[in-house]
DNA sequence: AGCACGCCGACT
DNA sequence: GTCGGCGTGCTC
């Protein structure tokens, strides 16, 4: 019996609006409508994609305002009751128009229009059944075409599909054998689940008893189950996820990996694809729309194995999914800071937990919230603390820097110990977290500082580039420190000077200072450019640079194995941030930054300088370790009543003139005054307090469960969405922020 | 978010 | 007298 024809359709536009639309179905399109697919609608003057959320037969509107819908454009939904659930919990979760998660969660092709069906597969089929008269009037036919009856025969045996044959035949002879009418093409739909018989399975390590314990413990859960692998740098994390997913695809499961954004090396993606074959497919920022799109229609299509992904791979949909990973789960380029402001981890969770899955977080440096769960027994916590060949973990020792000369930023002491670790044949690595050659110009005479307008910050002063740089906004201005004597843009003096020190400085001080090593430079400048980063890595592993000097991208994923010493220069910037989760920040660069430097047989050593060495959080990292250190700082977080023990929401405002967007958030304010158990904080100004001539403020709310927090903020941002302002300024709410600026 | 309508200042 | 500034309000 078919189901009665739906006449109206609930439909959310992708806008900042938190109501659905109705409109109108003709009986055709009754028939084709789903939920979850895609609509093109009529909206005010222009023609919108919306997504449908509910069919009815009746409309609460007068049906004169009611307009027909265009087009419906799928036949399946792009939102199985899965996804649809997880969009409106993301919805509600975090305070965002449901319209605009569902356009956060597909790829852009698909909030254009595209189809969301894969393309079909062009095969070469032989005309008739393969009997011995067919070959022999081929055989006559083709006498002349060796190439040809070669296909012919190829072809005759079973279908092939084109692409495969382009790189072995010509066009000429394909052509040829259609044109005879021996063969023809055909389209078919790629085949769903067929990734399974396309494993290739290579050969896995021997597991250490710690990684076999974690591989059992993992294999063993058969329903929802969130693991912790706290694992040191170097313990064979990577192994144990391989062997994990390996038992989940032999099950014929599909498996999402999500990591970080600079984690996913084509290193990384090789030695997945050497490991199960053709069944792995990448997703990141790198990819095109239409790259995206393909990945996209086949994981909801069963034509692939597993995903290794950034952030947004989170929203994937999957035929079959069997468990989700997340590497480096502490990493903060999990946390998206525009538009929809999710986290991927805490997405991941809530996913796995509708599919009734596990959920692997991983780190060496876990996050004090996964930590926290850890602890509490929420989560089930896995430790590696071996690592691979035995290899020691670099020892860690402060560098007081009180009365000390330095020379660009570095201490005496430590040049010493870079020359020494150069003449061994071994290399260093020294890290900074500001890139350019000095954060500011500064006149000695009247004590201007160079700033850019826009933003009220300090010019960073470019060498490379000869250019003063705004970090925030972009612009910049030529300067030249050679070819001219700078001036004063204020008293016209010519005794200006830099200060501060940044990578490029370091660079320069450092081929001055060991002439005879090479000396190269790691940040984002410097490896602008597809396959720079890469390249250089393999440079480095190469022994051509004996001196490395970088920013947070050294931090991150590649390990140099001849690099025995690490040096931290400027550590107290972490120490007095009026951030909360400074600390947190700082011991997991560290700890990653250490987890880059030693082997087996050479045992590395980390540096940090600081001006506050005897401050206690310093001395428990040096002395104990992330581990320890969290553990410290967690109970700090619990005493204070800060996340994870709280929930917190920071409200955003931005706008060219000041008091307009404080005004705002003073009236935000009022509105949490309302709420009895809300307590919050500001008006701040934000970490970047102004950026592109924009003023910018911020509140933070606190609760002591996110269910009073949620129910809290969705009120707030009803009244916040109706006040006259509400248009004017910028405004956002960011649930559970990973940071203040 | 767009895109309209609508009401006040410098231009042919 | 008109072009255009961006304030306000609506979109099924």
């Amino acid at each position: 019996m078919s189901e009665p024809l739906q006449h109206y359709a609930k439909v959310a536009m992708p806008l900042p609006l938190y109501t659905y639309f109705d409109y109108a179905l003709n009986a055709e399109q009754s028939q084709q409508v789903v939920i979850g697919g895609r609509v093109l609608v009529p909206f005010g003057k222009r023609k919108v994609l919306g997504i449908v959320v509910e069919l009815s037969n009746d409309s609460t509107l007068e049906s004169t305002k009611i307009k027909n819908v265009l087009e419906c454009l799928d036949q399946v939904a792009l939102f199985d009751a899965t996804l649809l659930k997880l969009a409106q919990w993301l919805a509600q979760f975090y305070i965002a128009p449901v319209g605009e998660v569902f356009a956060t969660m597909l790829p852009s092709a698909l909030n254009k229009g595209a189809s969301a069906t894969p393309a079909a597969i062009y095969y070469l089929t032989s005309k008739q059944a393969f009997s011995s008269e067919d070959k022999q009037r081929a055989a006559q036919l083709l006498a002349r075409s060796k190439q040809q009856l070669n296909l012919y025969e190829r072809v005759s045996e079973h279908d092939l599909r084109l692409s495969q044959l382009k790189s072995e035949f010509s066009n000429t002879v394909i052509k040829g054998l259609q044109e005879k009418n021996l063969i023809e093409l055909v389209e078919k739909p790629e085949p769903t689940g067929q990734w399974q018989q396309q494993i290739v399975l290579g050969s896995k390590q021997r597991p250490n008893p710690e990684q076999s314990i974690a591989i059992a413990s993992i294999n063993q859960a058969s329903q929802f189950t969130v693991f912790l692998i706290e694992g040191v740098t170097g313990s064979g994390k990577t192994e144990v996820y391989l062997q994990v997913i390996e038992e989940k695809l032999l099950l014929g499961k599909q498996v999402l990996l999500l990591v970080p954004e600079i984690g996913l090396t084509p290193q990384t993606v090789k030695r997945f694809q050497r490991r199960f074959g053709d069944v792995v497919a990448v997703w990141h920022s790198g990819l095109t729309d239409a790259e995206r799109l393909k990945v996209w229609q086949k994981a909801k299509h069963n034509q692939l194995g597993i995903v290794i992904g950034t952030r947004s791979a989170v929203f994937m949909p999957f035929a079959d999914l069997g468990m989700i990973i997340v590497d480096e789960e502490h990493d903060e380029s999990f946390k998206q800071q525009d538009g929809l402001r999710y986290h991927a981890r805490d997405v991941a969770a809530y996913r796995a937990k509708q599919y009734d899955i596990s959920l692997v977080l991983g780190s060496a440096s876990p996050a004090l919230e996964t930590l926290h769960n850890a602890l509490n027994k929420k989560y089930r916590h896995l430790q590696l603390l071996q690592r691979a060949g035995g290899a020691a973990m670099p020892v860690m020792k402060l560098m007081d820097l009180t009365g000390l000369p330095l020379q660009s930023g570095i201490a005496p002491a430590m040049l010493v110990r870079i020359e020494q670790t150069l003449k061994k044949g071994e290399q260093v690595l020294i890290f900074v977290n500001r890139r350019g050659y000095a954060p500011a110009l500064i006149c000695t005479e009247c004590g201007h500082v160079e700033t850019c307008n826009d933003c009220d910050t300090p010019f960073t002063v470019h060498v490379t580039t000869n250019n003063l740089q705004c970090h925030r906004c972009g612009q910049n201005k030529a300067y030249n420190a050679h070819s001219f004597k700078p001036k004063c843009s204020v008293c016209s003096s010519q005794s200006v000077t830099t200060q501060g020190v940044g990578t490029e400085q370091i660079q320069t001080f450092l081929t001055e200072q060991f002439p005879s090593y090479s000396c190269v430079r790691i940040d984002s400048d410097s490896t602008r450019g597809k396959r720079k980063l890469n390249t250089l890595f393999d440079e480095i592993n190469q022994q051509k640079h004996q001196l490395l000097v970088g920013t947070q991208i050294v931090a991150k994923g590649h390990h140099f194995e001849n690099v025995t010493l690490a040096l931290i220069l400027n550590v107290d910037s972490y120490l007095f941030s009026s951030d909360f989760k400074a600390p947190e920040k700082l011991a997991q660069l560290v700890t990653q930054f250490s987890g880059r430097a030693g082997r087996a047989n050479k045992p590395g050593e980390v540096w940090l300088q600081s001006y506050q060495v005897s401050n206690p959080l310093l001395q428990d990292l040096v002395n104990n370790g992330y581990s320890h250190f969290a553990r410290t700082l967690l109970q700090e977080r619990i005493a204070a009543h800060l996340p994870p023990v709280s929930w917190q929401a920071c409200l955003r405002v931005e706008h060219i003139d000041q008091k307009t967007a404080l005004a705002f958030l003073v009236f935000a304010n009022s509105l949490f005054s309302q709420f009895k158990h809300l307590r919050y904080f500001g008006p701040f100004p934000a970490g970047v307090e102004k950026k592109q001539t924009r003023y910018r403020y911020l509140s933070v709310a606190q609760a002591d469960t996110n269910q009073y927090l949620n129910k809290a903020l969705e009120q707030v941002r009803n009244s916040l969405h109706k006040h006259s302002l509400s248009a004017k300024v910028r405004w956002a709410i960011d649930i559970m922020p990973a940071d203040f600026s």
